[in-house]
DNA sequence: CGTGAAGTTGAGTATGCTCAACGGTGGTGG
DNA sequence: CCACCACCGTTGAGCATACTCAACTTCACG
């Protein structure tokens, strides 16, 4: 179960050289796990939890660009240092590859490097899509997309989808929709009136008008 | 030369194989390479001249999520339709491969895949890049980070570093940034205006301060 | 309970957008 | 060859969305 989203596919062998090299790391809620900037000196994949990355400018300016689940990777990116930071949600637990190991075997096994090229294929994908949601929707479609987008990211990892729970802090929104806390807090308080959403303390959503919530991702 | 990149490193049979699929395609300023949606029958490499790639929203706004130019892939992404649209900004040539057959290939020849898997990686640290500049910078910031990456690009690609090129509209240059083409034009006039940019007719610009751009760039 | 962080709401403001007019330029056809 | 026209770029005036600053409330955790 640890292992399974790199590992799925794997044959014996392979496992094996994984297990050899692979440590476990737990981390608590607001832990950071590396910096941006810092010698990458490992390569990591979720497996409980939820992580955020995000890269900073020079006046403190922060912009989250990804929030990661269990199967996910972190630290893929090319390059001598990670080119952003990551920090813990909640507490989590991750999988720790030894940086030149891992690309070793990854160089000696074709189907962990198929399985690599196919994560990060996703993962521009998503980027891509991001980059439309950063330049061109308004705070009610941003928040609307990010909403649907959680739920069908807890489907794809076998949960419900309709109570979305949001384990980040509205500041983190802002940062990752490329807003203020306020204009989200507003955002929240705006689609609640319309009936559109319902929140109960905790973090958890209900989309109760998902019609709507679809209609403002797609921009019509 | 035409393959340059996606062949260089690779041996003779893997050249051999990659000769025997690929199509050359010529195509004008403003010609369609593929819609976003359509069936991703081919995969492409770019061998001269340059791209715009870009995704929309359903009332029409336009999000360019990349500008492409010799030596950079298109239509990578996982999926069975093309992620994005893809048009031509000036007359441009392009490698084009049958995507079964392509991929057959990289399947057999894991130093193909490596590159490949370079590729994907490079575009995603860029696209991360791409969502702070969208979500956290200024117009001014914006505009100058593009300069910047333009001259930045060129330089790869062994042209001058100075006087930039831009090949695209004040629209297109607006659909990338996130801003409205006014906004681009009086961005262009305030950094003219400053003397940190100076630009002649025909789309060449040139970096008159570059301490100043990279200044706005860094976001202190 | 008390404390500090997170969330909400309000008032005023600013950055960038909308709508509009105008000038330049390059391509086309008379 | 030149006149016309469409497109692109620039500039201006007014406006709106989202930001800033600030107060207050709620919540989690000791």
């Amino acid at each position: 179960m640890r292992l399974r989203s790199i590992c799925s596919g794997l044959d014996f062998d392979e496992l094996a050289e994984l297990e050899k090299i692979v440590t476990r790391e737990t981390v608590k809620a607001g832990d950071p796990i590396f910096d941006e900037g810092e010698p990458a000196r490992f390569r990591y994949n979720v497996t409980s939890g939820s992580i955020k990355i995000y890269k900073l400018l020079g006046d403190g300016r922060r912009q989250i660009i990804g929030f990661l689940f269990p199967g996910d990777f972190l630290g893929l990116a090319l390059g001598d240092d990670y080119a952003y930071g990551a920090e813990a949600l909640v507490g989590s637990e991750l999988c720790r590859f030894p940086r030149r190991e891992l690309d070793d075997l990854i160089n000696r096994f074709p189907t962990l490097e198929n399985r690599l090229l196919n994560a990060t294929s996703n993962e521009l994908a998503v980027a891509q899509e991001q980059m439309v949601l950063l330049g061109r929707k308004t705070a009610k479609e941003k928040v609307a997309s990010m909403l649907l987008m959680l739920s069908r990211r807890a489907v794809e990892r076998g949960m419900a989808d309709n109570p979305v729970y949001l384990p980040m802090t509205r500041t983190d929104i802002g940062d990752y929709l490329g807003l203020t806390t306020e204009t989200v807090s507003r955002t929240f308080t705006h689609l609640r009136a319309q009936g559109v959403i319902s929140s109960k303390p905790g973090g958890r959503v209900w989309l109760d008008d998902v019609e709507t919530l679809n209609a403002l991702v797609e921009g019509f």
